[in-house]
DNA sequence: AAAGACGACAACCGCGCTCCA
DNA sequence: TTGGAGCGCGGTTGTCGTCTT
């Protein structure tokens, strides 16, 4: 007998999220921080399961998410990683720190994996090409490194080479304050226009942060990124949040994940993160043109 | 202009893992 | 040791906008 779905209750709202649900769980988010999310329906009044809150501030919510326009860079990481590592949605995402993995797997399942289909239909016929070529051998240069890392790693837990996506969520914090929103008619497209600037539109980012609580940080973190504008509690301090010095807060973690936890690149990161690998989509895109008007 | 087809993506669902009592 | 709770992940679905006929 399997756990009951936690989402079957009578009166537990479904589908796409309002405004004012938002506000109202990025307000108590912003008091109580992410996690527990048992708790976020019955402590909000949120008629909405918990997992269905986790999943609204993990994927649209939390600060430092860059949505839609992925650049050449990385589209190219994108499929490279998943050359590498398969579906693995959440270890793709702990590559690209501003995207999510749904964002990413919607991606792939829209836009990558058709350009891929139709650039391997194009390659069969045109197999020539130098850019194709050089395709083929980094593709299978990942399958040779694929069994090296494997073999290396092989004693140790996944966890110690890709950061999980909760350490994601704590990084690059810009974006907070979202575009101007746009002209629109109706509700839908006020709603598409929500999503279009990453999240929040600006009148809605504003309420927000007059809505909010003061968040207790760790004295040290408040003294290098909020300007003094802390208050004393114990070895904690409070902090009145602003954009500003939320985003000086999450720069200096990252700081700090870079110098105490983040564990030094292997080989196939830095490969990875090479920017001729931008220069290799370049010719991959072209490639997917190309394919294209065969 | 209307209707159907298609594409994009937000959200849901179910399973598995981890933690803790 | 075991079972329940909480959470994360990947696959899938539903909805809405755009395109095509």
């Amino acid at each position: 007998m399997g756990r009951p779905p936690c989402c079957d209750k009578v009166g537990i709202k479904k589908g796409p999220w309002t405004p004012e649900e938002d506000i109202i769980l990025v307000s108590y988010i912003q008091q109580h921080g992410p996690g527990n999310w048992r708790s976020v329906p019955t402590n909000t009044g949120l008629s909405r399961c918990s997992k269905s809150c986790r999943l609204r501030w993990t994927n649209y919510l939390r600060p430092g998410i860059r949505r839609g326009n992925f650049t050449p860079h990385e589209e190219g990481m994108i499929i490279h990683l998943q050359a590498l590592l398969g579906n693995k949605w959440a270890a793709i995402a702990s590559y690209l720190p501003q995207r999510t993995d749904n964002d990413i797997k919607n991606y792939w399942n829209t836009h990558l994996k058709k350009k891929l289909n139709k650039f391997q239909s194009g390659m069969e016929t045109h197999s020539s090409s130098t850019a194709t070529s050089r395709l083929v051998s980094k593709s299978l240069n990942i399958e040779r490194i694929k069994s090296l890392e494997f073999a290396s790693t092989s004693s140790t837990t996944t966890t110690t080479t890709y950061a999980s996506s909760t350490e994601n969520i704590s990084r690059l914090l810009q974006g907070w304050m979202r575009s101007p929103p746009k002209t629109t008619n109706n509700n839908n497209n006020s709603r598409k226009a929500e999503h279009e600037g990453g999240g929040l539109i600006e009148s809605e980012s504003v309420l927000l942060f007059e809505n909010m609580n003061n968040v207790t940080w760790d004295k040290s973190t408040c003294e290098s990124t909020s300007n003094g504008v802390c208050e004393e509690d114990g070895d904690k301090v409070k902090v009145a949040v602003t954009p500003e010095n939320y985003n000086n807060k999450q720069k200096a973690d990252v700081n700090t994940n870079s110098k105490n936890n983040n564990p030094p690149l292997s080989f196939l990161e830095k490969w990875l993160l090479d920017e001729s690998c931008a220069g290799q989509v370049e010719e991959i895109k072209q490639m997917m043109e190309l394919s294209s008007i065969f």
